[in-house]
DNA sequence: CGTAGCTTTGAGCGGCGTCAAGAGCTGTGG
DNA sequence: CCACAGCTCTTGACGCCGCTCAAAGCTACG
């Protein structure tokens, strides 16, 4: 990996050096100034907000372990969130951002505001793959958007787990878990928590999720296929090759 | 306004150097280089498709007038419309688009794709300003995520109304019309033509649009309370302020 | 062993989709 | 000038998906 200055210990950023490189930033000599800005914060707890918008706020975050969701509270208590988030995702770009669901590793990583400025006006690559990382977030909701719209629950939720698996197979986690309550998912499906509940034994009971309580994925294929599911608005060339997506005529 | 090269005539690019400012480019010297690039490429009628998605296109696209839409079609032959955009907006930055709606005016300017990138290079203000403009878009893919699945028909299609009266009203057009057509505004809001019909019908009850059978807003105050709209999103401060928006303690 | 959060199950209902039909408006061609 | 086609808007009837309310089991943790 890129020699980092401490307090990293090996590995801590590789999720993150990962993402620039699939954004289109692989020189040395352009990670390096970056990687070089980035402090470790901490770590946090399950339900413990970090990253809330903020005026005043100098720095950006990044996740560079663990599960977090970026979501808005509603005024009658109830709460839409908007994606998930995974090691190497940038958390906070001017906007709503709160955290979630992670007890084991939530680290932070902070840069001040004008310094992102200054790297890139001296790197203009990394801003072409901040600009990138942003519209690949816009692309997410747009199918998120797209799903809602036009598909029934199971269809809904089947595709927002093949997504889920699918990036977190991106950051090297193949373990099939999908890390999140009932609640969580039925809040970014938009979807009532009994239904949800539902709707994931019909999942269970199709073979597409194991039967354990947790959200576990059995059979990967299956769950695809219920979701009708085409992974290229991620942009992960490489862990999308494993999905046996059928590209004829694609538009994009 | 800027001096522009031909084939210019004076006022048509007003919207975009507007457009520019509002996302933090406005010295002449970085507004000209960008200006300069712009070929109008023609008029579109209504929908026609333009900037239809294609990695062999070495350009990318602005609206300079008129009203067009981002849309995708699903499998079963319904649509599902992202967003509309209006004169300023960039239309493509790799990604699915498609036009519609305007017979009047949609003019188009072409960019060499990796002049933006040297453009971005050498005027980094311009390369924030675009990733600025699709930060705006995520927020606004955002914002209808949310209403779409918390709100009800009603509230769901005033807000949606809300939004464009607002985008137009930024752009300089003040005189209430959407012009938009009931099975263009169900599709942007996932629901059914019938359905919209009905819900349109109710808001004309409620004194919130005009009688007419185009759709026409008869009090914005009206909407925006059925709406429960906060347009905070859309990063107009000052449109927004005729909007009395109720700033407590925001969050963003 | 009590409390809190997550999951599960049942009953009832209502918002919105679907299907179907008709009316008004516009453009086109004979 | 009329006829026709196509699109948009409108209205009615009916049914289902997913929400709400309510209650209970399960697991984790102090």
């Amino acid at each position: 990996m890129v020699g980092l200055p401490e307090p990293f210990g090996a590995g801590v950023a590789d999720a993150l050096v990962a993402k620039l490189k699939s954004l289109g930033v692989d020189a040395r000599e352009e990670l390096e100034p970056l990687l070089r800005l980035i402090k470790v914060k901490g770590r946090m707890r399950r339900g413990e907000e970090f990253a809330r918008v903020d005026a005043s706020r100098k720095y950006c975050t990044i996740l560079l372990a663990g599960v977090a969701c970026w979501y808005k509270r509603i005024e009658d208590g109830r709460r839409q969130i908007f994606t998930f988030q995974y090691a190497g995702d940038f958390c906070d770009f001017h906007r709503y951002v709160l955290p979630e669901l992670d007890d084991s590793v939530a680290v932070l990583a902070l840069t001040d505001d004008c310094l992102v400025e200054r790297i890139i006006a001296q790197y203009p690559k990394i801003g072409l793959a901040l600009w990138r990382a942003t519209m690949l977030e816009a692309s997410i909701f747009r199918e998120r958007l797209l799903n809602i719209n036009h598909r029934t629950a199971l269809e809904r939720v089947a595709h927002l787990l093949c997504e889920q698996l699918a990036r977190r197979e991106a950051i090297g986690i193949n373990n099939g878990i999908i890390p999140l309550t009932q609640v969580d998912i039925a809040d970014a499906a938009g979807l009532s928590p009994v239904h949800m509940n539902r709707t994931i034994q019909e999942l269970r009971k199709l073979g597409a999720l194991s039967k354990n309580s947790i959200v576990e994925v059995a059979s990967r294929e299956r769950l695809a296929e219920l979701a009708q599911f085409d992974g290229r608005y991620l942009n992960m060339p490489e862990v999308l090759s494993n999905w046996e997506i059928s590209i004829e005529d694609s538009i994009e």
